[in-house]
DNA sequence: GTCTATACGCCGATAGAC
DNA sequence: GTCTATCGGCGTATAGAC
């Protein structure tokens, strides 16, 4: 905890600043399509050496971006776990953080849901690698022993689950939907959740 | 019909090697990642030069393999259709030809499935106004219709029923299953088909 | 029509002045 | 520590010899 405290210390407003323009341009026009003129003009200074007194390379400015979103997203889902004890629940409030994050940060979920990561950053691990994905995992087995959940691999309940969910989201990010995802939310749980539940 | 044929004709079999080893690129290392050079090398042909007499950019071979891929998935839904009259037999065909896809073409799938083509195609058409994909929502329309569905927009019956399908799917062409896509079919289908059947 | 050689631009990265 | 100026390299694309 301490070290996370620091870790947020040490990251300057300006680190933030490009951090946060170099996340909205990868997501827009992709990683290869966007410069560090263009980054440098979004985060609003006035040189490109300034990204490099905060990052090795472009790729490394990446990695931290894509590292800070996994943390994150690992930190949400550890107190969604403390905050609520059956697997269903746990899952719900996975779907609730999902669903408000598309909305309320649509470029970060763009990031997780669209973004090719291992295309500029070919040693970052798979995403079903990654910690968030594996305590999904991790949850949904929990759930078919605890028999919340009907009697299936963990794996292939996420595929369902997740399949439903995550393409929902794809399809409001991409404005195939044209409503937030907030709208959709009551019917898409509905359905995810029907494919894994005892009955 | 006869523009079909011609189209055929006239597309070299250098001008397929070309497509063939950029297809099997683009999807492994990603179009930013491919150079020329290595489409040459991959292709068998001794200068990049060549590429040039084929195709006027590096960005026109990628529109052109775009284009023969939706074609060509255009194609079999059309075929598809023609062979089965209800609609929820046509749903179980593309299912059926996408799972097959997934395993004897894989390129083709992941092509499909997890390449971002508007990052280097930008004036392509955002998958949901793709034809296949417009065809499959009408598809779902007319099962709600018929009463086969129940009675959901086609456009989240897509969302909930493609999302498993194509949650499975990508997730058996990215490693996380190991299994081929075959062996997981019979389970996909019953799920996305529990999501939309009308009980 | 086939290939060599090369032009040209862009971008990531850095050296070095202040 | 801040910015200017620039280097080096890669990759697309083409000119022109054969």
């Amino acid at each position: 905890m301490d070290q996370e405290i620091e870790d947020i210390q040490t990251q300057s407003e300006v680190q933030d600043e490009i951090l946060l323009a170099a996340l909205k341009l990868f997501v827009e026009k992709g990683y290869f399509n966007t410069s560090l003129i263009d980054i440098k003009d979004a985060a609003g200074i006035k040189t490109t050496a300034t990204i490099y007194q905060h990052f090795k390379t472009k790729q490394m400015l990446a990695a931290q971006l894509h590292a800070n979103i996994l943390d994150s997203l690992n930190v949400s889902i550890d107190d969604i776990k403390r905050k609520n004890e059956k697997p269903s629940e746990q899952l719900r409030g996975i779907v609730d953080l999902l669903f408000k994050l598309t909305d309320e940060a649509p470029d970060v979920m763009q990031f997780l849901l669209i973004v090719n990561v291992n295309e500029f950053l070919p040693d970052a691990k798979p995403r079903h690698e990654s910690t968030p994905f594996i305590k999904i995992i991790r949850i949904i087995e929990a759930g078919v022993k605890a028999g919340e959940l009907r009697s299936i691999t963990p794996q292939l309940g996420y595929a369902e689950f997740f399949g439903i969910i995550e393409n929902i989201l794809r399809l409001v990010l991409t404005g195939f939907f044209d409503r937030k995802a907030d709208f959709y939310q009551s019917q898409a749980w509905l359905a995810a959740w029907n494919t894994i539940v005892k009955k």
